[in-house]
RNA sequence: GGCGUGGUAGCUCAGCUGGUUAGAGCGCAGCAUUCAUAAUGCUGAGGUCGAAAGUUCAAGUCUUUCUCACGCUACCA
């Protein structure tokens, strides 16, 4: 591993459309809230940046749906991300927003000396065009029929129905949603980044970690399916990215630049580089030099971003960086999964989430118990699930039964027998260590092996593995629950108090341990523990560097005849019916459910007229080759047999389909699919999600009738 | 159909470059224990490592085929 002068660490920049959910907080911000608290307990020189990203058509298009200003829900949501964020106690350095007067002179900077540089090839293209708005539309201002699975609300990005990315020109009776007009095709030039030429050089950083035979990081420090989602794109072959679009909302692209009005930057040239000037106002607020950590070769540059990102942040914010010269690549990045909840995909829209700001509110006081489950079950290297019942059991089980249990064993005991004052201790009297119940342990010897496993911790911290480390961290505590149940000081109080003083000094050892270690993941417990251990609150200023060095020296953190403080509860149960409560919350969407997809533009009657419906029945069906979706099917129209095609082998076999009654637009052209011809569509009733149903007479009901 | 990822104890998952009787946590059973929020500790039951074939002295670990799940992709009038 290289060694480095200071760190700097960023979390992926929230979008100000909507609230916190523990899938952002598991993907992104607890992994790296960890890894900066640790690097500060062990005196690092590290700097944790973040900020709301604010732009982009999506807020614009919401404003004007809901007859607001922009700002007032950017304004909105980045209240609310850093009251979530503040709650569960990410400690950023800084939390900045990409709507700041300083955000938008850096990133502008950053284009001007692009540009300046000749980086950008300029290009025209078509796009769509409103000429009622007299505006270029982005790629969200526009809906239209998606080619891929026929949903009528597609967005000139993607189709959220089917999920396939799209591009507006593919779009079938494209629509501006400014005014619901067609727009028309108009050229507009804009600046492209090459990511092309680039390849060769991203490809060896990527896959060597070297630039030009200078090694900046080890492969196989990253994670695997980082490196391999980037081969893939390397693979496919990179190619020229828009760095600006029309738009409205966004960074204007530098004014002395022919050609600049009306145009914004990408969001791509926008968000990452709030890192940057967010890292320059923290500067400025602390009055020191932003400069190193962003250009200085001895500076780690680290993002903690979802499998979402990858691209953007391997590749292209590094081809920009790169671009730009003068600043260092990032030494690593990564990636977590996604994190599903009781065997479902996060869905915003469905309401199918935990919401962190209303986490805060039903669970007050409790952030480390959620930290603690969603560490545990961090999507690390694979995609996880949180359940409201494991969340329950790591809590009862692990913190309150373990962990907490330990602890106030250790209270309790220390305020009996000494009065809460720490016993001086004989070094030669021995006792029975966690390790072996045959052989006899001593105190110092107990403490150089508790330094082991905290170093084991550690490692695994530093190698991004904190699920491990979280791990260890509840070993410590159960081998601390060993100690006292293989020496049951409550039997040899009376007999042997010189070894009792022993046992339990050595506990009180532990529990000081765990007040250092266990702070990156759960800090406000450590808070605790310092007032039980009537110590000083962690400040991490290297105090897990201080605690190391005195358990290699032998030396006691925490000191004979101190005073401790009196006992009280670290964590407490949670009940079934909390859980419950939380579980019957999920999905519901109450009144939110509303118009998903909005009537269609009235039609006249001899528009309706057009259409011939009429009653069929399924006399035959079979899959068609080559294609997961499709079933060949033979229809009885009484009068004739008509072949269609229809996309319903996803939800119907074969077999069952045979017999059905149902409605068949007759009247369609028809038209070849996988080599068959299909004569109709078979109508069928949708839900919201995508389930299908036939739209069926009754049965009996004779073939060929009309239905009008 | 193509590409990718994955299928290891009831549940959630570890198992690096192939090497002795396949591991952890939770759950379960029995025992010990009472300082502690009936918490803790010990012991134990439980797996033909998705299926089959192959390479090898040796395969959860490599190859092929098949199967199932998920992701992307094609087919969706």
């Amino acid at each position: 591993m290289r060694q480095f002068e200071r760190y700097l660490v960023t979390s992926a920049l929230p979008y100000a459309n909507g609230p916190l959910h523990i899938g952002h907080l598991s993907g992104a911000y607890l992994s790296a809230d960890i890894y900066v608290r640790f690097q500060r307990l062990v005196n690092k020189d590290i700097v944790f940046i973040c900020g709301s990203d604010e732009h982009g058509a999506a807020i614009t298009l919401r404003a004007a749906k809901e007859g607001i200003q922009p700002k007032a829900i950017i304004d909105k949501y980045h209240e609310s991300f850093q009251k979530s964020f503040e709650g569960m106690g990410i400690s950023f350095d800084h939390y900045d927003r990409t709507s700041s007067q300083l955000h938008h002179e850096t990133s502008q900077e950053f284009f001007r000396n692009l540009f300046n540089k000749g980086e950008f090839i300029e290009k025209e293209s078509e796009q769509y065009y409103d000429e009622e708005a007299k505006q270029f539309l982005a790629d969200r201002y526009i809906t239209g029929t998606c080619p891929k699975c026929a949903n009528e609300n597609a967005y000139g990005d993607q189709c959220e129905k089917c999920g396939s990315a799209l591009s507006p020109t593919e779009l079938i009776r494209p629509k501006s949603t400014l005014t619901g007009k067609e727009p028309t095709l108009r050229k507009t030039r804009h600046w492209y980044l090459p990511l092309d030429k680039y390849e060769e050089w991203l490809r060896e950083w990527i896959t060597e970690g070297t630039l030009y035979d200078k090694v900046l990081h080890y492969p196989e420090d990253w994670k695997n399916h980082v490196i391999g989602q980037c081969k893939s794109w390397l693979d496919g072959g990179l190619q020229p990215r828009s760095m600006t679009r029309d738009l409205d909302w966004g960074v204007d692209v530098p004014k002395e630049i022919p050609g600049s009005e009306g145009k914004k930057l990408y969001v791509w040239m926008d968000a990452p580089i709030g890192y940057i000037s967010s890292t320059k106002a923290w500067a400025e607020k602390k009055g020191k030099d932003w400069e190193p950590y962003w250009k200085s070769e001895d500076s780690a540059l680290i993002h903690f971003i979802g499998k979402d990102n990858i691209v953007f942040h391997c590749l292209i914010f590094p081809a920009i960086l790169k671009a730009h010269g003068d600043y260092v690549l990032p030494v690593n990045v990564p990636a977590n999964q996604f994190m599903n909840l009781e065997g479902d995909k996060i869905s915003t829209s469905k309401n199918w989430a935990v919401w962190v700001h209303e986490y805060l509110e039903d669970f007050e006081g409790r952030q480390d118990e959620l930290r603690y489950a969603l560490i545990k079950n961090m999507p690390e290297l694979k995609d996880s699930e949180f359940t409201w019942k494991s969340f329950q059991d790591a809590n009862n089980n692990e913190l309150v039964n373990n962990l907490a249990n330990f602890v106030n064993r250790v209270i309790v005991l220390t305020n009996k027998y000494y009065e809460g004052i720490v016993p001086e201790i004989d070094e030669d009297e021995g006792f029975t260590g966690p390790e072996s119940q045959s052989e006899v342990c001593y105190h110092d010897s107990e403490l150089i092996r508790l330094f082991d496993d905290i170093h084991e911790l550690c490692a695994n911290i530093r190698k991004y593995d904190f699920r491990s480390a979280l791990k260890n961290l509840m070993e410590i505590s159960t081998k601390g629950n060993q100690i006292l149940q293989f020496n049951e000081p409550w039997k040899l109080q009376k007999e042997q108090p010189e070894t009792v003083k022993v046992i339990m000094n050595i506990c009180l050892q532990y529990v000081t341990a765990i007040s250092v270690i266990c702070r990156p993941f759960m800090p406000f417990t450590s808070d605790k523990l310092r007032t039980l251990l009537n110590l000083d609150p962690i400040k991490e200023e290297g105090e897990l560097d201080d605690l190391l060095f005195q358990l290699a020296d032998g030396e006691h953190p925490l000191k004979a005849k101190h005073q401790i403080g009196k006992p009280f509860h670290l964590f407490s149960r949670i009940d079934d019916d909390v859980i419950e409560a939380q579980v019957a919350k999920l999905g519901n969407t109450g009144a939110k459910a509303a118009i998903k997809n909005p009537i269609k533009e009235t039609i006249n009657f001899d528009d309706f007229m057009k259409l011939d419906i009429r009653t069929a029945v399924i006399t035959e069906a079979e899959k068609v080759p080559k294609a997961d979706k499709l079933l060949k099917l033979a229809l009885d129209l009484g009068f004739e047999q008509r072949t269609v095609v229809s996309g319903i082998a996803a939800h119907f076999t074969p077999e069952e389909v045979v017999g059905k009654s149902v409605s068949l637009l007759a009247n369609l052209a028809p038209r070849k699919i996988r080599g068959v011809e299909s004569q109709g569509m078979i109508l069928m009733a949708e839900d919201d999600e995508g389930k299908l149903s036939f739209v069926s007479p009754e049965d009996g009901w004779p073939n060929g009738m009309i239905i009008k």
